[in-house]
DNA sequence: ACGAGATTGAGATGCAATATCATTCAGGGG
DNA sequence: CCCCTGAATGATATTGCATCTCAATCTCGT
Protein backbone atom coordinates (compact mmCIF):
# COMPACT_ATOMS: atom_id res chain seq x y z
CA UNK A 1 0.00 0.00 0.00
CA UNK A 2 1.43 3.40 -0.75
CA UNK A 3 2.15 5.34 1.89
CA UNK A 4 0.09 8.24 3.09
CA UNK A 5 1.34 11.73 3.81
CA UNK A 6 1.33 12.94 7.60
CA UNK A 7 -1.29 15.63 6.27
CA UNK A 8 -3.64 12.70 5.74
CA UNK A 9 -2.91 11.11 8.21
CA UNK A 10 -3.20 14.22 11.06
CA UNK A 11 -6.90 14.63 8.78
CA UNK A 12 -8.08 11.26 9.43
CA UNK A 13 -7.00 11.00 13.14
CA UNK A 14 -8.88 14.56 13.60
CA UNK A 15 -11.75 13.24 11.87
CA UNK A 16 -12.09 10.18 14.11
CA UNK A 17 -12.10 12.74 17.37
CA UNK A 18 -14.58 14.53 15.65
CA UNK A 19 -16.50 11.63 15.05
CA UNK A 20 -16.16 11.03 18.75
CA UNK A 21 -17.36 14.34 19.97
CA UNK A 22 -13.37 14.83 21.13
CA UNK A 23 -11.14 17.94 20.63
CA UNK A 24 -8.49 17.38 18.15
CA UNK A 25 -6.24 19.67 20.38
CA UNK A 26 -2.67 20.98 20.02
CA UNK A 27 -1.14 17.96 22.50
CA UNK A 28 -3.09 15.79 20.45
CA UNK A 29 -1.82 16.81 17.34
CA UNK A 30 2.18 16.51 18.57
CA UNK A 31 1.58 13.57 19.96
CA UNK A 32 -0.12 12.13 16.39
CA UNK A 33 2.88 13.81 14.32
CA UNK A 34 5.30 12.21 16.68
CA UNK A 35 3.89 9.06 16.13
CA UNK A 36 3.09 9.04 11.90
CA UNK A 37 5.93 11.25 11.09
CA UNK A 38 8.27 7.55 10.98
CA UNK A 39 7.05 4.88 10.31
CA UNK A 40 8.62 2.95 13.74
CA UNK A 41 7.23 0.79 16.46
CA UNK A 42 7.39 2.35 19.76
CA UNK A 43 7.17 2.43 23.66
CA UNK A 44 4.87 4.52 24.98
CA UNK A 45 7.92 5.73 27.22
CA UNK A 46 10.22 5.89 23.86
CA UNK A 47 7.38 8.41 22.91
CA UNK A 48 7.20 10.42 26.00
CA UNK A 49 11.30 10.61 25.70
CA UNK A 50 11.23 12.18 22.59
CA UNK A 51 8.21 14.37 22.84
CA UNK A 52 10.00 16.12 25.97
CA UNK A 53 13.25 16.72 23.54
CA UNK A 54 10.86 18.25 20.87
CA UNK A 55 9.62 22.05 20.74
CA UNK A 56 6.07 21.02 21.62
CA UNK A 57 5.06 19.09 24.68
CA UNK A 58 2.09 17.06 26.27
CA UNK A 59 1.96 15.24 30.00
CA UNK A 60 2.74 11.88 30.10
CA UNK A 61 -1.01 11.13 30.99
CA UNK A 62 -2.02 12.78 27.50
CA UNK A 63 0.45 10.62 26.05
CA UNK A 64 -0.87 7.39 26.98
CA UNK A 65 -4.32 9.01 26.60
CA UNK A 66 -3.95 9.55 22.99
CA UNK A 67 -2.32 6.41 22.06
CA UNK A 68 -5.57 4.99 23.51
CA UNK A 69 -7.42 6.78 21.51
CA UNK A 70 -5.27 6.01 18.16
CA UNK A 71 -5.66 2.25 18.93
CA UNK A 72 -8.99 2.58 19.34
CA UNK A 73 -9.46 4.63 16.36
CA UNK A 74 -7.65 1.71 14.42
CA UNK A 75 -4.73 3.97 12.87
CA UNK A 76 -2.27 2.44 15.57
CA UNK A 77 -2.36 -0.70 16.77
CA UNK A 78 -0.41 -2.92 19.53
CA UNK A 79 1.31 -6.01 19.14
CA UNK A 80 3.98 -7.16 21.23
CA UNK A 81 7.29 -9.33 21.06
CA UNK A 82 7.90 -11.26 23.92
CA UNK A 83 9.32 -10.58 27.01
CA UNK A 84 7.06 -8.48 28.61
CA UNK A 85 7.50 -5.59 26.40
CA UNK A 86 4.30 -3.64 24.73
CA UNK A 87 5.10 -1.99 21.34
CA UNK A 88 2.97 0.29 19.13
CA UNK A 89 3.16 0.07 15.63
CA UNK A 90 1.99 2.75 13.31
CA UNK A 91 2.51 0.83 9.94
CA UNK A 92 -0.94 -0.38 9.65
CA UNK A 93 -2.29 2.26 7.48
CA UNK A 94 0.29 1.39 4.74
CA UNK A 95 0.09 -2.69 5.01
CA UNK A 96 -3.12 -3.91 7.01
CA UNK A 97 -1.96 -7.57 7.04
CA UNK A 98 1.62 -7.23 7.73
CA UNK A 99 3.07 -9.80 10.33
CA UNK A 100 6.39 -9.54 12.68
CA UNK A 101 9.83 -11.76 12.67
CA UNK A 102 11.53 -11.12 15.94
CA UNK A 103 15.08 -12.05 16.43
CA UNK A 104 15.22 -13.51 19.99
CA UNK A 105 18.62 -12.73 20.45
CA UNK A 106 18.65 -9.11 19.92
CA UNK A 107 14.70 -8.15 19.42
CA UNK A 108 15.17 -6.65 15.53
CA UNK A 109 12.02 -7.05 14.12
CA UNK A 110 11.26 -7.60 10.35
CA UNK A 111 7.78 -7.35 8.68
CA UNK A 112 6.72 -9.04 5.77
CA UNK A 113 3.38 -10.21 4.39
CA UNK A 114 2.90 -14.02 2.92
CA UNK A 115 -0.93 -14.82 1.18
CA UNK A 116 -0.47 -17.82 1.60
CA UNK A 117 0.67 -18.35 5.46
CA UNK A 118 -2.77 -16.03 5.83
CA UNK A 119 -4.99 -18.51 4.67
CA UNK A 120 -3.20 -21.04 6.47
CA UNK A 121 -3.57 -19.01 10.11
CA UNK A 122 -7.58 -18.81 8.92
CA UNK A 123 -7.33 -22.66 8.30
CA UNK A 124 -5.85 -23.56 12.08
CA UNK A 125 -7.86 -20.73 13.39
CA UNK A 126 -11.26 -21.75 12.31
CA UNK A 127 -9.77 -25.83 12.86
CA UNK A 128 -9.36 -24.73 16.67
CA UNK A 129 -12.40 -23.67 17.25
CA UNK A 130 -11.78 -19.62 16.72
CA UNK A 131 -12.67 -16.83 14.15
CA UNK A 132 -10.13 -14.94 12.27
CA UNK A 133 -9.55 -11.78 13.30
CA UNK A 134 -7.72 -9.04 11.14
CA UNK A 135 -4.47 -9.21 13.44
CA UNK A 136 -1.11 -10.56 14.49
CA UNK A 137 0.77 -13.65 13.79
CA UNK A 138 4.33 -13.63 15.23
CA UNK A 139 7.06 -15.66 14.51
CA UNK A 140 10.35 -15.69 16.10
CA UNK A 141 13.76 -16.44 14.83
CA UNK A 142 17.13 -15.43 14.47
CA UNK A 143 18.64 -12.91 12.77
CA UNK A 144 22.09 -14.51 11.84
CA UNK A 145 22.29 -13.43 8.37
CA UNK A 146 21.22 -9.86 9.06
CA UNK A 147 23.96 -9.85 11.61
CA UNK A 148 26.62 -11.18 9.08
CA UNK A 149 25.80 -7.93 7.06
CA UNK A 150 25.71 -5.95 9.89
CA UNK A 151 22.36 -4.34 9.29
CA UNK A 152 20.99 -5.73 12.78
CA UNK A 153 20.43 -2.67 14.68
CA UNK A 154 19.86 -3.51 17.99
CA UNK A 155 24.14 -5.21 18.12
CA UNK A 156 26.52 -2.37 17.53
CA UNK A 157 28.85 -4.50 19.67
CA UNK A 158 29.24 -7.24 17.76
CA UNK A 159 27.79 -10.17 19.89
CA UNK A 160 23.69 -10.33 20.39
CA UNK A 161 22.39 -8.88 23.53
CA UNK A 162 21.37 -11.87 25.58
CA UNK A 163 17.96 -11.61 28.08
CA UNK A 164 18.15 -12.41 31.54
CA UNK A 165 14.04 -11.78 32.00
CA UNK A 166 13.37 -8.27 30.41
CA UNK A 167 16.66 -6.87 30.75
CA UNK A 168 19.69 -7.02 28.29
CA UNK A 169 22.75 -7.58 29.61
CA UNK B 1 4.53 -36.95 23.30
CA UNK B 2 3.78 -38.96 26.40
CA UNK B 3 3.55 -37.47 29.82
CA UNK B 4 7.09 -37.51 31.85
CA UNK B 5 6.16 -38.37 35.51
CA UNK B 6 6.64 -36.38 38.10
CA UNK B 7 9.09 -38.02 39.26
CA UNK B 8 11.04 -37.97 36.49
CA UNK B 9 10.64 -34.28 36.00
CA UNK B 10 12.31 -33.71 39.20
CA UNK B 11 14.86 -36.14 38.71
CA UNK B 12 16.06 -34.01 35.36
CA UNK B 13 15.70 -31.21 37.35
CA UNK B 14 18.07 -32.55 39.69
CA UNK B 15 20.42 -33.31 37.54
CA UNK B 16 20.47 -29.90 35.54
CA UNK B 17 21.09 -28.67 38.66
CA UNK B 18 23.58 -31.00 39.48
CA UNK B 19 25.84 -30.16 36.46
CA UNK B 20 25.86 -26.81 37.59
CA UNK B 21 27.02 -27.66 40.43
CA UNK B 22 23.46 -26.19 42.30
CA UNK B 23 22.21 -27.82 45.16
CA UNK B 24 18.45 -29.02 44.29
CA UNK B 25 17.04 -27.59 47.87
CA UNK B 26 13.98 -28.08 49.23
CA UNK B 27 12.55 -24.90 48.09
CA UNK B 28 13.90 -25.32 44.01
CA UNK B 29 12.09 -28.44 44.57
CA UNK B 30 8.69 -27.32 45.91
CA UNK B 31 8.59 -24.77 43.21
CA UNK B 32 9.71 -26.96 40.17
CA UNK B 33 6.79 -29.48 41.69
CA UNK B 34 4.51 -26.96 41.90
CA UNK B 35 5.40 -25.95 38.12
CA UNK B 36 5.12 -29.12 36.65
CA UNK B 37 2.08 -30.82 38.76
CA UNK B 38 0.01 -29.36 36.65
CA UNK B 39 0.69 -28.35 32.97
CA UNK B 40 -0.66 -24.75 33.21
CA UNK B 41 0.88 -21.50 31.82
CA UNK B 42 2.00 -19.14 34.47
CA UNK B 43 2.27 -15.32 35.53
CA UNK B 44 5.14 -15.93 38.21
CA UNK B 45 2.99 -13.85 40.39
CA UNK B 46 0.35 -16.65 40.41
CA UNK B 47 2.61 -19.22 41.35
CA UNK B 48 4.15 -17.20 44.06
CA UNK B 49 -0.05 -16.96 45.27
CA UNK B 50 0.12 -20.53 44.88
CA UNK B 51 3.21 -21.25 46.87
CA UNK B 52 2.08 -19.60 49.59
CA UNK B 53 -0.77 -21.23 49.98
CA UNK B 54 0.88 -24.63 49.79
CA UNK B 55 2.34 -25.98 52.98
CA UNK B 56 5.61 -25.68 51.50
CA UNK B 57 7.03 -22.46 50.88
CA UNK B 58 9.92 -20.20 49.27
CA UNK B 59 10.58 -16.52 48.96
CA UNK B 60 9.55 -14.54 45.47
CA UNK B 61 13.27 -13.78 45.07
CA UNK B 62 13.74 -17.69 44.98
CA UNK B 63 10.94 -18.35 43.11
CA UNK B 64 11.68 -16.28 40.35
CA UNK B 65 15.44 -17.39 40.38
CA UNK B 66 14.11 -20.90 39.95
CA UNK B 67 11.93 -19.87 37.48
CA UNK B 68 15.16 -18.90 35.86
CA UNK B 69 17.25 -21.51 35.97
CA UNK B 70 14.58 -23.73 34.90
CA UNK B 71 14.05 -21.91 31.52
CA UNK B 72 18.13 -22.36 31.17
CA UNK B 73 17.43 -25.99 31.98
CA UNK B 74 15.43 -25.84 28.88
CA UNK B 75 12.03 -27.70 30.77
CA UNK B 76 10.32 -24.21 30.46
CA UNK B 77 9.70 -21.75 28.37
CA UNK B 78 8.83 -17.91 28.67
CA UNK B 79 6.32 -17.08 25.81
CA UNK B 80 4.58 -14.33 25.21
CA UNK B 81 1.41 -13.17 24.97
CA UNK B 82 0.93 -9.35 24.43
CA UNK B 83 -0.30 -7.11 26.91
CA UNK B 84 2.58 -6.81 28.44
CA UNK B 85 2.04 -10.09 30.11
CA UNK B 86 4.56 -13.18 30.79
CA UNK B 87 4.24 -16.43 30.86
CA UNK B 88 6.16 -19.31 31.67
CA UNK B 89 4.83 -22.69 29.41
CA UNK B 90 5.93 -26.07 30.95
CA UNK B 91 4.36 -27.79 28.58
CA UNK B 92 7.30 -28.10 26.13
CA UNK B 93 8.74 -31.62 27.48
CA UNK B 94 5.74 -33.11 26.45
CA UNK B 95 5.29 -31.32 22.71
CA UNK B 96 7.92 -29.73 22.32
CA UNK B 97 6.97 -27.86 19.15
CA UNK B 98 3.71 -27.10 20.28
CA UNK B 99 2.14 -23.16 19.10
CA UNK B 100 -0.24 -20.96 21.10
CA UNK B 101 -3.27 -19.66 19.70
CA UNK B 102 -4.84 -16.46 21.47
CA UNK B 103 -8.16 -15.00 21.65
CA UNK B 104 -8.10 -11.31 21.67
CA UNK B 105 -10.93 -10.82 23.75
CA UNK B 106 -10.57 -13.34 26.80
CA UNK B 107 -7.08 -14.06 26.23
CA UNK B 108 -7.98 -18.01 26.54
CA UNK B 109 -4.57 -20.13 25.20
CA UNK B 110 -5.05 -22.87 22.86
CA UNK B 111 -2.34 -25.09 21.97
CA UNK B 112 -1.50 -26.85 18.61
CA UNK B 113 0.93 -28.39 16.27
CA UNK B 114 1.34 -28.21 12.50
CA UNK B 115 3.89 -29.35 10.44
CA UNK B 116 2.88 -27.77 7.66
CA UNK B 117 2.61 -24.64 9.19
CA UNK B 118 6.33 -25.21 10.77
CA UNK B 119 7.65 -25.95 7.40
CA UNK B 120 5.86 -22.80 6.22
CA UNK B 121 7.75 -21.00 9.13
CA UNK B 122 10.85 -22.11 8.54
CA UNK B 123 10.50 -20.77 4.56
CA UNK B 124 9.43 -17.12 5.74
CA UNK B 125 12.58 -17.23 8.66
CA UNK B 126 14.44 -17.80 5.73
CA UNK B 127 13.53 -15.57 3.17
CA UNK B 128 13.95 -12.88 5.47
CA UNK B 129 17.27 -13.56 6.21
CA UNK B 130 16.64 -15.03 9.89
CA UNK B 131 17.29 -18.40 11.29
CA UNK B 132 14.82 -20.66 12.35
CA UNK B 133 15.34 -21.70 16.17
CA UNK B 134 12.76 -24.30 17.74
CA UNK B 135 10.83 -21.51 19.62
CA UNK B 136 7.66 -19.90 19.32
CA UNK B 137 5.42 -18.80 16.68
CA UNK B 138 1.58 -17.36 18.02
CA UNK B 139 -1.61 -16.49 16.60
CA UNK B 140 -4.28 -14.40 17.87
CA UNK B 141 -8.08 -15.41 17.09
CA UNK B 142 -11.23 -15.12 18.64
CA UNK B 143 -13.09 -17.91 20.71
CA UNK B 144 -16.02 -17.29 19.46
CA UNK B 145 -17.35 -21.17 19.16
CA UNK B 146 -15.51 -21.73 22.70
CA UNK B 147 -17.78 -19.47 24.23
CA UNK B 148 -20.71 -20.83 22.45
CA UNK B 149 -19.71 -24.07 23.52
CA UNK B 150 -18.69 -22.13 27.12
CA UNK B 151 -15.54 -23.36 27.43
CA UNK B 152 -14.04 -20.37 27.36
CA UNK B 153 -12.33 -20.71 31.03
CA UNK B 154 -11.99 -16.55 31.35
CA UNK B 155 -15.82 -15.43 30.27
CA UNK B 156 -18.16 -17.06 33.38
CA UNK B 157 -20.33 -13.21 32.85
CA UNK B 158 -20.91 -14.27 29.31
CA UNK B 159 -18.96 -11.64 28.32
CA UNK B 160 -15.42 -11.59 26.86
CA UNK B 161 -13.27 -8.92 29.21
CA UNK B 162 -12.24 -6.25 27.32
CA UNK B 163 -8.85 -4.24 27.73
CA UNK B 164 -8.21 -1.28 28.17
CA UNK B 165 -3.90 -1.61 27.82
CA UNK B 166 -2.99 -4.07 30.10
CA UNK B 167 -6.18 -4.20 32.49
CA UNK B 168 -9.18 -6.37 32.29
CA UNK B 169 -12.40 -4.26 33.01
C1' DA C 1 -19.62 36.98 29.69
C1' DC C 2 -21.14 32.54 31.53
C1' DG C 3 -21.42 27.62 32.51
C1' DA C 4 -21.10 22.74 31.24
C1' DG C 5 -18.26 19.56 29.92
C1' DA C 6 -13.87 18.26 27.94
C1' DT C 7 -8.87 18.36 28.60
C1' DT C 8 -4.70 18.71 30.80
C1' DG C 9 -0.82 17.73 33.94
C1' DA C 10 1.45 17.01 38.46
C1' DG C 11 1.68 13.81 41.50
C1' DA C 12 0.08 9.57 43.81
C1' DT C 13 -0.64 4.90 43.34
C1' DG C 14 -0.33 0.08 41.72
C1' DC C 15 2.10 -3.74 40.35
C1' DA C 16 5.53 -6.84 38.46
C1' DA C 17 10.17 -7.65 38.44
C1' DT C 18 14.87 -6.96 39.95
C1' DA C 19 18.63 -5.68 43.10
C1' DT C 20 20.73 -5.62 47.65
C1' DC C 21 22.70 -7.62 51.44
C1' DA C 22 22.72 -9.57 56.03
C1' DT C 23 21.72 -14.09 57.63
C1' DT C 24 21.43 -19.08 57.24
C1' DC C 25 22.78 -23.40 55.45
C1' DA C 26 25.32 -27.44 53.61
C1' DG C 27 29.16 -30.06 52.88
C1' DG C 28 34.17 -30.94 52.84
C1' DG C 29 38.76 -30.76 55.23
C1' DG C 30 40.92 -31.09 59.36
C1' DC D 1 32.73 -33.46 65.37
C1' DC D 2 33.81 -28.60 64.48
C1' DC D 3 35.03 -25.00 61.51
C1' DC D 4 35.23 -22.66 57.27
C1' DT D 5 33.67 -21.13 52.77
C1' DG D 6 30.77 -20.43 49.21
C1' DA D 7 26.00 -21.24 47.97
C1' DA D 8 21.33 -20.08 48.99
C1' DT D 9 17.70 -17.67 51.07
C1' DG D 10 14.47 -14.01 52.14
C1' DA D 11 13.22 -9.40 53.95
C1' DT D 12 13.43 -5.16 52.09
C1' DA D 13 14.40 -1.44 48.92
C1' DT D 14 14.38 -0.01 44.32
C1' DT D 15 13.16 0.29 39.52
C1' DG D 16 10.22 0.83 35.44
C1' DC D 17 6.09 1.22 33.35
C1' DA D 18 1.40 2.20 33.36
C1' DT D 19 -2.72 3.94 35.39
C1' DC D 20 -5.46 6.82 38.51
C1' DT D 21 -6.84 11.11 40.82
C1' DC D 22 -8.26 15.52 41.00
C1' DA D 23 -7.79 20.45 40.91
C1' DA D 24 -6.93 23.81 37.47
C1' DT D 25 -7.60 25.19 32.69
C1' DC D 26 -9.58 25.46 28.35
C1' DT D 27 -13.46 25.50 24.62
C1' DC D 28 -17.52 26.24 22.79
C1' DG D 29 -22.27 27.18 22.48
C1' DT D 30 -25.65 30.24 24.43
MN1 LIG E 1 4.80 -3.53 12.06
MN1 LIG F 1 1.97 -24.06 25.73
ZN1 LIG G 1 19.28 -10.54 16.16
ZN1 LIG H 1 -12.18 -15.50 24.05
Amino acid sequence: MDQPSLKAVLGQAQAFFASKGLRFTKQREAVTTLIFRTHEHFRPEELCERLRKSDSSASRATIYRTILHLVESGMLREISLGGGERLYDPNFLQSPHHNHLICVDCREIVEFEDPNLDIMQNCITRRMGFSPTEKALRIEGRCDRLRLLGTCKNMKSGKPKKRIGSKRV
